[in-house]
DNA sequence: AGCGAATGTGAACGGTGTCAACATCGGCAT
DNA sequence: ATGCCGATGTTGACACCGTTCACATTCGCT
């Protein structure tokens, strides 16, 4: 998409979605302000007039994108849990299913995941995901399988739980795992996080 | 500790030594080769003698330091597990010792934790502290209260676990949380790690 | 039509990783 | 002791990246 005349018209849309691929592509590493701009067509200072944080506030808003995609893939996830079972098990499992896929985002895009979590987010401003993560648990509180004494704090027990392995297997230690094995350690860990609920 | 003759005669170590410094002020992006060279009396490409992957060979060397220092506090953690208990209460005691310690590292030192994971390890080449954690969940399977069914992968989980709290907590959403609400999360991470397993 | 604000350009600077050609030193064989 | 070779360190340069500034172009409103 290059340019017809001296403006471009929707640089900012632009430089986002470029940068969504770059990240794609190479991870963090590979947002590259300058190659961005000049693969839109643009110079890099232009990037400047709609990014006034530069680089940071470009990795930002790309993030943005990503925490979007994965709390779709999250309500995706959560909205394929059907059948006529009991509330407890459907509860338990969309919350198995949101834990999922997180994982499972992290693995089919592990560039953009490096995105999510990189700045500034305060719990409540996290976005989709963590509502939907909050819903489960509150479902689960509902549907008489979690205490409401320990529902406290439990988010962040869940979380942390999905986020380090999906750390760990694209990031991390475990990133050459056979798909066999990684598939029985994620069922693994969403067992213990589910049993210890 | 400048150089009193042409060849500094243990350079190496001294890069090592002051990435880890540079590491501790600043995380991973801190350790920067140039100044790092030229804090230690000596010019960017000397390093290269000693580290010819370049800057992610240095940075590697630095994480092991990192990661030799996260398993000392991890069996610090073990060995302060006391008290004439039963067998499976001890066993549970240092498992949560383990983690307790895994997260207090990370507060503690988080730049120094941005390097732990930082490059290739498959699980074996860890080194002491997945040793550590792995040998708690055998005392627990040697005790009773983990059934060897359920060993397989668990340390995943628990690794998994401690892990994303460390970096929510350190580099993440919950790097703003008070220091008491900070406690009760990592209590609940740990609680339910221990219920779960 | 014209003017101000928004948007884009070109050129430059500082910092960083990296390399190649050259300089210096230490230790071993003779 | 001497002389030589490999190990170690230096200088200078290059490429890339983020960033900024002074200037150019265009849009939209009056």
């Amino acid at each position: 998409m290059t340019r017809d005349s001296y403006h471009h018209g929707d640089l900012r849309n632009a430089l986002v979605l470029g940068g969504v691929e770059l990240a794609r592509g190479g991870g963090v590493g590979a947002v590259v302000l300058t190659k961005l701009a000049r693969s839109v067509g643009v110079s890099p200072a232009a990037a400047y007039r709609h990014f006034p944080g530069g680089h940071d506030e470009l990795l930002d808003a790309v993030g943005e994108v990503a925490r979007a995609e994965l709390a779709g893939r999250m309500q995706a996830g959560l909205d394929a849990v059907r059948g006529s079972h009991a509330p407890v098990v459907l509860a338990m499992r969309r919350l198995r299913a949101t834990g999922r896929a997180y994982v499972d985002f992290a693995l089919a895009e592990p560039g953009l995941f490096q995105l999510v979590c990189l700045r500034d987010h305060d719990v409540a401003h996290l976005g989709g995901a963590a509502a939907l993560l909050i819903g489960c648990l509150d479902e689960l509180v509902a549907v008489g399988r979690l205490p409401s004494s320990r529902r406290p704090r439990t988010e962040v027990a869940a979380w942390a739980a999905v986020h380090g392995l999906a750390l760990l297997l694209t990031d991390g230690p475990l990133r050459t795992l056979p798909r066999a094995e990684r598939e029985r350690v994620i069922a693994r860990t969403l067992d213990v996080v589910g049993a210890g609920i």
